[in-house]
This record gives structure tokens, sequence and C-alpha cells, in this order.
DNA sequence: TAAACATTTAGATAATTATCTAAATATCTA
DNA sequence: TAGATATTTAGATAATTATCTAAATGTTTA
């Protein structure tokens, strides 16, 4: 979860989340996106895997990467959590 | 949002949101509760004030810290954000 | 008003991180 | 297999950040 959170907080990797949200892109796609190297856009995917926020599959030549949509949902429930306490208090 | 998803890349920010979860806390005693000096979780304090996700009052000699928890309302919505797309896809 | 208490601010340092260039790895195609 | 393409890894550097101690600020009470 940490390592999610440390994901997340960096504008670049939430523009590479955003980005997957509407379909799976390959590394090149992704990076053409930023006006950053690929090296710094590989990074960032490093970090992201590195959290399961994403996922990688090689495909030829090309690296295709997809939104993992659970550990986005479980990052969510840690919000929920929050919220929800309090409800109960009734 | 940034400065939001910033705040909540260190644990013990985290920690402290869960703390004033449940109520309302001053800031020694929410420096009771961690191993780590006053003037660093004043720091916390202050990444969680610049984020608007903690708001603090005054009362006497304690600053009393609260959850606000419109903000946390407003960053668990970049989550559904997240996942609600690829709903409308059908 | 002086002493005590609660908290923050300032300034220093060490650790982490974002970014770059250069080089390495993996795959495809002619 | 050689060259082209896609991507990552390595190594360096600059910026950010977490933490500490010491000092300052604000509040209460005797």
């Amino acid at each position: 979860m940490n390592e999610s959170f440390k994901a997340l907080s960096d504008p670049t990797r939430r523009a590479i989340i955003k980005l997957l949200r509407d379909k799976d892109r390959t590394a090149g796609e992704i990076a053409e996106h930023f006006q950053m190297t690929k090296p710094s856009i590989s990074h960032h995917l490093n970090a992201l895997k590195a959290a399961k926020l994403i996922l990688d599959e090689r495909q030829g030549q090309n690296i295709m990467y997809s939104l993992n949509t659970t550990v986005v949902q479980e990052v969510m429930g840690w919000f929920m959590d929050i919220i929800k306490k309090g409800e109960d208090e009734t």
C-alpha cells in the first residue's frame, strides 16, 4: 500500500494512469504524451509497476502496459475506510 | 490535488489521518502516537494542512486538529473517476 | 509579570527521488 | 546475421524531503 501511495504522489505517474484508463498502451505511446525522455518515463512506469498499479506484457518489440484496476480499487478502499468511519457512530 | 497526493505519500501522515478519523486531537496527542520528535510531527501536520486534508484551530495552549473530510472525498473522487471509466463502454 | 506548557519555526544534514545521457538488451525484418 | 526499432538499465547530478536540535512564539496560571 505504501508503494501505491508513493507511486501516486507524482503527477506524471497519475497522468500515465489516466492514459491507461482508456486503453492499454505501449511504453512508446505513453512516452509520446510527455515532454520527458523515454528513460525517465520508463522510470515512472517502473514505480507504477512496483506498486502493481499497472501490468506489463511484452508484445513483440513493444511492451504493452495496462491498468491493474484491482489495486486501484484497493487504494480507493483506504479512502472509503477513512470516510465511512463515523457513520456507525449514530 | 497534487499537494494532497504528496501529503498522502508518507506513512506517518496517513497514520495521522487515521487518528483523526476517530476524533479531533491536539498536536501533542497526535505526537504521542509516534516515535518521532514533536517538530517532526509538526512538519507532517503542516504538509497535511497545506493540502487542506486537515484543519487546525487553536484552543488555548493547544492546537486542535481535525480531518477535512471534504478534501478526503475529493481525492477519493480521483480514484472513482479512474474506476468508473470503462463502465460506459458497454 | 515570571515560569511553565504546547507548539511551531529555523537551520542543518542525510536520504530519497526525478531527470538526464550513454549504453545495454530484446525483438523484428531484410 | 546485420541493421533498425523499442525499451530498459546504469551511472551521474540536482532537487526534494524527513528528521533532528535549538530557539522562538503563543497561552495559561501562580
